[in-house]
RNA sequence: GGGCCGAUAGCUCAACUGGCAGAGCAACUGACUCUUAAUCAGUAGGUUCUCGGUUCGAUUCCGAGUCGGCCCA
């Protein structure tokens, strides 16, 4: 696609290189950001400053012209006048187009309608930009006009996006600094950060459907892992006592707003403890996030204040089941389970057999009820086959899942370390993927034998990394908090 | 997977019940030495997503497809 516009830069490119200016400088030593400037400004002050950035804005007037540089920090306006800057250099500036990166020298000014500017000295473009960004125009008021809004186009083209919508990028700013949070919380209580393999010769530690590839040199199939959890308590059965990882996962499912089918999956193993631990420290963690980065222990998101002050709301499974379905998941037959799905209209509802049945009464009664930051604790067994068995209640297990605006963000166990209660657990999912259910565990013979030398007592917390993104930067699309999320190729 | 909606210039969008495809911004030419969605005058820019149908004539109506968006499971 060569269009007229581009042609255009390209006819300047040309100029500027038959007139000797470098279109694709090696480098500028800036002294200030836009943002450094604007506040260290001095009324009189005449020292010189260099900046860099993109020309975001142009505004000739003759022998006269106001730009915007936009950099990381934000924007500055220029001024260059023919007189100051030379006839020669003055020139130039015609051959520059808006998304060219220059750098700048010279004082900064107040101008008469008192914005804060660089009286540019001296001039020096940096990259000369071939094709022309979707800037759009910003008022007085700071409405965007005409700028980039297809959502394809702005995923798709993340550079583009990134590059005119300033709050793109402090998005994704906001992004590193919640992985940065977890990461120091977790350093600053002993937690050792380990890699595990990404390539995996079984699949584990989640109900999901892998993706499947193959490694030549040894003629064998491997699967992009699903989930952490296995090779995390390998860790701990090795005496690496608390140990993290915050990866990437993969699963091959459909999209949607809440669904990539790579994310961030950060996973959190303690040795000794059980999930109230691990309830606790994920309590302290989120509340000390929110805290830190926002400076509140309440967020407006969608109409609605979250809390996040400790405690955070606990909620027995069971009883939330009884309360929002009226099904006593103690006596209920799986007749009783299908009519509640029908009553929601739920059409699979007759496909649905055992736990995936008391799985979808919670997901269809239960989480929409589930705003405010709340623990869900203690699940059937069935739907936990990695869970302990709760004390004192068999058929279910210590198990808790946090909920935030109607959606999982965390879940965690008191990790079951007896490796025959394992194989049977895994010998049920067997009997379940036998019976047609593809998302049902494998059995792990060498997880096996690991829980077999003996695993500790151990808790253990896995927390959506992007899921919690789009309630902290209040997105309601997955594909907003991932730089460059799954598509659809070209 | 289902429902609804959409695809027109580089970007954002118009075009009534079918009648020569338009605007703003961006671009190009010119004017302009404190402007800020700069202004003024002019110029250029289109496979109207694809294929098929109806029609004298289709961006518009119909069918199929592709891609996307929103909502729901």
């Amino acid at each position: 696609m060569t269009s007229f516009v581009e042609a255009a830069r390209r006819e300047k490119l040309t100029e500027l290189v038959k007139r000797g200016v470098a279109p694709f400088a090696y480098r500028f030593d800036r002294t200030r950001t836009a943002r450094a400037a604007l506040e260290g400004f001095r009324e009189g002050d005449a020292a010189l400053h260099r900046l860099a950035g993109r020309l975001v804005a142009l505004r000739p007037h003759g022998k006269t012209t106001f730009a915007h540089l936009a950099d990381q920090s934000g924007r500055i306006q220029l001024y260059f006048k023919q007189d100051e800057l030379g006839a020669d250099a003055y020139e130039l500036l015609g051959l520059l187009d808006l998304g060219d990166l220059v750098g700048v020298e010279g004082p900064l000014f107040k101008t008469k309608t008192g914005e804060i500017s660089v009286r540019v000295q001296r001039l020096t473009l940096l990259t000369k930009s071939l094709r022309p960004l979707p800037l759009g125009k910003e008022d007085a008021s700071g409405v965007r006009h005409g700028e980039l809004s297809d959502p394809e186009l702005r995923a798709r083209q993340r550079y583009a996006d990134l590059a005119v919508h300033p709050e793109v990028r402090e998005l994704f700013r906001l992004r590193a600094r919640v992985v940065s949070y977890v990461r120091a919380f977790l350093d600053a209580r002993g937690y050792l950060e380990v890699e595990t393999p990404v390539l995996q010769p079984l699949y584990g530690g989640a109900t999901a459907h892998p993706f499947k590839t193959h490694y030549e040199a040894l003629d064998a199939d491997f699967y992009l892992r699903i989930a952490d959890e296995l090779y995390l308590k390998r860790c701990i059965v090795g005496g690496l006592e608390k140990v993290y990882e915050i990866a990437h996962d993969f699963r091959n499912e459909g999209m949607s707003r809440f669904h990539n089918p790579e994310f961030t999956m950060a996973e959190w193993y303690e040795a000794y403890a059980d999930y109230e631990v691990m309830l606790q420290l994920t309590e302290e963690m989120l509340a000390g996030m929110v805290r830190e980065l926002f400076g509140a222990t309440t967020l407006e998101r969608h109409g609605a204040t979250l809390a996040f002050e400790r405690p955070f709301a606990r909620r027995d499974f069971a009883t939330l089941v009884r309360e929002t379905a009226g099904v006593d998941l103690g006596r209920a037959s799986e007749g009783e389970l299908r009519a509640a799905l029908k009553r929601k209209d739920v059409p699979e509802a007759d496909q649905l057999a055992g736990a995936k049945l008391v799985d979808e009464v919670f997901k269809n009664y239960v989480e929409p009820t589930l705003v405010q930051p709340t623990f869900v604790l203690d699940y059937p067994v069935a739907l936990s086959p990695l869970a302990k068995l709760k004390r004192g209640d068999p058929p279910r297990v210590e198990r808790w899942e946090l909920f935030i605006q109607k959606r999982e963000i965390a879940n965690a166990f008191s990790e079951l370390n007896d490796p025959e209660e394992q194989r049977r657990r895994f010998e049920q999912q067997a009997r379940l993927r036998a019976a047609g259910d593809q998302e049902a565990q494998l059995l792990d013979e060498d997880f096996l034998r690991a829980l077999e030398y003996g695993m500790p007592p151990t808790g253990g917390v896995g927390m959506g990394i992007d899921r919690l993104l789009m309630i902290l930067a209040d997105q309601t699309n997955i594909r907003d908090v991932i730089l460059f999320p799954m598509l659809r190729p070209e």
